[in-house]
RNA sequence: GGCGAGGUAGCUCAGUUGGUUAGAGCGCCGGAUUCAUAACCCGGAGGUCAGGAGUUCAAAUCUCCUUCUCGCUACCA
């Protein structure tokens, strides 16, 4: 196998929150089997991570639990990093986006494409909501349209006569935040005008052509990938601003562009190459080695963000010049839980820093479980019992009973001393030769990207070996024929041997264990499939068990562990501040009577309701239809919040809006009166 | 709502350019065995390949429709 030079990245996981077992199945624990595979091949590779911790979202969690952004994503970047450590991701470095080296190099990349001329710089006067203290965003300005006079168009598109629009050709401008006219205030961003490259994309994506070279094979993408992709192109790229009015993140380097930022999904991207650039500061190596020329880049992410490694941030490196674009994306879908969707917020999840501390020394059994489910055509599920079941029938069972049987049968019939191979039966003959296809079926499964067979076909070397011993009976023949039974025992230990490396990428404790059984090493794939790893009169060690069996307290323990969380309010947040009560008096809260209701057309979550308040009979969008079927709600008595300025959703204008109770899980509930009142009731 | 990806044995999943009785692992049932973590080994049962229609000598595989799940997007706080 000839060497190649290889950069995989895995997605940078965002730090706003911990690590959970989504996240390794579907990213970092595939990324490092690959890469270990990678090493272990002598390719040239370099296993660049870190912590994603601009964007948004980190501002508006900081604000609300009344800390700094700084502050957050240092915890996280803080446990993140620990569990990735403690569960052996091999990353050459796990870097961070809010570093100095992070903010110079993407604001030396974004000089780049602004210098070359790849942005368009539009500065616009923006309609800005001073209530609000923002920049409106043009879905968030509504007014009369200019052609057919309809008021409550929106600042895009007039939903009447279907014209599309711009915000400033709104006659009459309203802020939806504030319901305020918005003033005009200049402001200026970086768009990036995706449609220039929609060409060039569509070769490289659908042919494996760049500037009509050859440079990946397209058939080996998922097609998930390649199908997202060309949805897109095909539909059409627009310019995609790759700026922000935000005070977090990397500041546009740029004159007069004060208070803007790097887009997150702009700059995250090139945290992949900062990051190569710190690694290579701190190892004598030059970062550009790792980003250009003929090396094979490949992106380990999740699925939700396929279009920014394979649309976006291929446009940025190719608008910059000289980098490579991936080789491959290999897109993940998403792992479940217990029969639900993984989720942050509400505490649905088997987190990895806890799951180190309660299992320190089961590393490689969770390792094993993930890969056998990893989610690469489509969504899986963990379960416990399934993770019982896997690791007692297979590793156990399995893997850790060959080993522990023939390294048993060594001690007992040779002190642990390899006894000599003599003279080879056709049988052994055919147990050599799979010894041999193993590692070769092994090795064009994982550059397939296909690991969960991979490592069952890893798996497979066990079972033959449990079979050959099954099959040669040596406990049997060491009565009769003792000299036959040294060739027999022989091969068993290369077996083991042989586990000892094609484990290796998989689960790399284990193996480490089986060597020092063994008193053997080596990381050369290419001695894989050999029968000659150890030689005879080597002294092996006596074994100890490999893999301890889960007993059932455990599953039983992590499941009540999960329905516990369901019903702890961890989700809620913190008392706002004071309003006064003047605030509160200008507030109309009333009971109403939803006298019908059914479902607004092309939409999903919105429920068109006729309300009776005692007043009027009024129109009311809700977003409750994942809650409640239009049927189900006719007739119920409900609190509608009155004097909330009209707006128009989806066509049809809302006089208010029906006050729902949220659970944790993010379940809707009606608050009803306790007595039977009648419509109208004020609530005070 | 638009687009994309999926729906194959009880469970987790393979099925390459359509081609003989649809596969693997685990689970289940039966048998054999004792070197071994009551493990291993052999055999068996179990599938209208989501549902329907079509193209074809031939469809899990191609086309259309319906339905369910997930993602992106729109809309919703």
């Amino acid at each position: 196998m000839t060497k190649e030079k290889f950069t995989v990245t895995a997605a940078l996981p965002y730090a706003n929150g911990p690590l959970h077992l989504g996240h390794v199945a579907g990213v970092y624990l595939p990324s490092d089997i690959f890469v270990r595979f990678l090493r272990m091949n002598n390719h040239d590779v370099a296993f660049i991570c870190g912590s994603d911790e601009h964007g948004a979202a980190i501002t508006l969690r900081a604000k609300k639990e009344g800390v700094t952004p700084k502050e957050i994503v240092d915890k996280y970047d803080g446990i993140i990093g620990k569990a990735f450590k403690a569960f052996d991701i091999s990353f050459d470095v796990f870097h961070r986006t809010s570093s100095a080296i992070h903010h110079e190099t993407a604001q030396e990349f974004f000089k780049v494409l602004d210098d070359k001329g790849h942005f368009t710089k539009e500065t616009s006067e923006q309609y800005y909501d001073e209530d609000y203290d923002q920049f409106l965003a043009d879905r968030y300005i509504t007014g009369t349209c200019p052609s057919c006079k309809t008021e409550d168009a929106y600042g895009d598109q007039c939903e009447k006569c279907g014209s599309a629009l711009s915000p400033t050709d709104l006659i009459n401008p309203k802020s939806t935040l504030s319901g305020k006219t918005p003033i005009m205030r200049s402001t200026s961003h970086w768009y990036l005008p995706m449609q220039n490259h929609e060409q060039w994309l569509k070769e490289w994506i659908k042919e494996g052509k760049l500037d009509g070279i050859h440079h990946h094979d397209p058939s080996k993408w998922r097609n998930q990938v390649v199908g997202q992709c060309m949805s897109w192109i095909d539909g059409g790229l627009r310019p995609r601003a790759m700026t922000r009015d935000l005070d977090w993140g990397v500041t546009v380097p740029v004159e007069g562009s004060d208070g803007k930022v790097l887009y997150v999904w702009m700059d995250a991207p090139i945290g992949y190459i900062s990051a190569t650039k710190q690694w290579a500061l701190e190892n004598n190596k030059n970062w550009k080695d790792y980003w250009t020329g003929d090396r094979k880049l490949v992106h380990f992410i999740g699925k939700d963000n396929i279009v920014f490694h394979a649309i976006i941030f291929p446009i940025l490196l190719k608008a910059h010049g000289d980098l490579i674009l991936p080789e491959n994306v290999p897109a993940y879908e998403f792992l479940n839980l217990e029969g639900a969707k993984l989720s942050t917020s509400r505490n649905w999840a088997v987190w990895l820093h806890e799951y180190i501390e309660s299992y320190p020394d089961k590393m490689d059994e969770l390792k094993y479980v993930l890969t056998s489910i990893a989610p690469e055509a489509k969504d899986s599920e963990f379960t416990w019992k399934e993770y019982q079941a896997r690791i007692n029938n297979e590793l156990a069972d399995i893997l850790g009973n060959f080993v522990n049987r023939a390294l048993v049968l060594t001690q007992k019939y040779y002190a642990g001393k390899v006894p000599p191979l003599g003279k080879l039966t056709d049988h052994d003959k055919d147990v050599i030769a799979q010894i041999k296809a193993i590692p070769e079926k092994i090795s064009a499964l994982v550059y397939k990207y296909k690991l969960r067979e991979a490592q069952a076909e890893a798996m497979n070397l066990a079972r033959l070996g449990n079979k050959y011993l099954a099959d040669m009976e040596p406990w049997r023949l060491m009565k009769t024929d003792p000299v036959r039974v040294e060739t027999i025992m022989n091969i068993a230990l290369q077996i083991t041997a042989n586990l000892s490396l094609v484990l290796q990428p998989f689960l790399p404790a284990t193996a480490d264990k089986l060597s020092e059984f063994l008193d053997f090493k080596t990381t050369e794939w290419s001695a894989s499939g050999k029968i000659d790893l150890i030689s005879a009169d080597h002294l092996t060690n006596k074994p100890s068990i490999l893999f301890q069996k889960i007993e059932d307290t455990i599953v039983e323990l992590e499941v009540a562990k999960l329905e516990a969380t369901k019903k702890i309010d961890t989700a809620f947040e913190p008392q706002k501040e004071d309003a006064t009560f003047d605030e509160f008096s200008k507030i109309d809260i009333r009971l109403g009577t939803i006298i019908d209701a059914e479902k607004v057309k092309k939409a999903d979550k919105l429920l068109k309701l006729t309300v009776d308040t005692g007043i009027d009979k009024r129109t009311i969008i809700s977003g409750i239809s994942k809650h409640y079927n239009a049927e189900e709600v006719i007739g119920k008595k409900v609190t509608v919040l009155m004097n909330l300025p009209p707006r128009k959703i989806r066509g049809v204008e809302s006089q208010g809006m029906i006050l729902m109770a949220e659970d944790a899980q993010g379940n809707l509930s009606f608050m009803c009166p306790e007595k039977d009142f009648e419509a109208g009731s004020g609530i005070h």
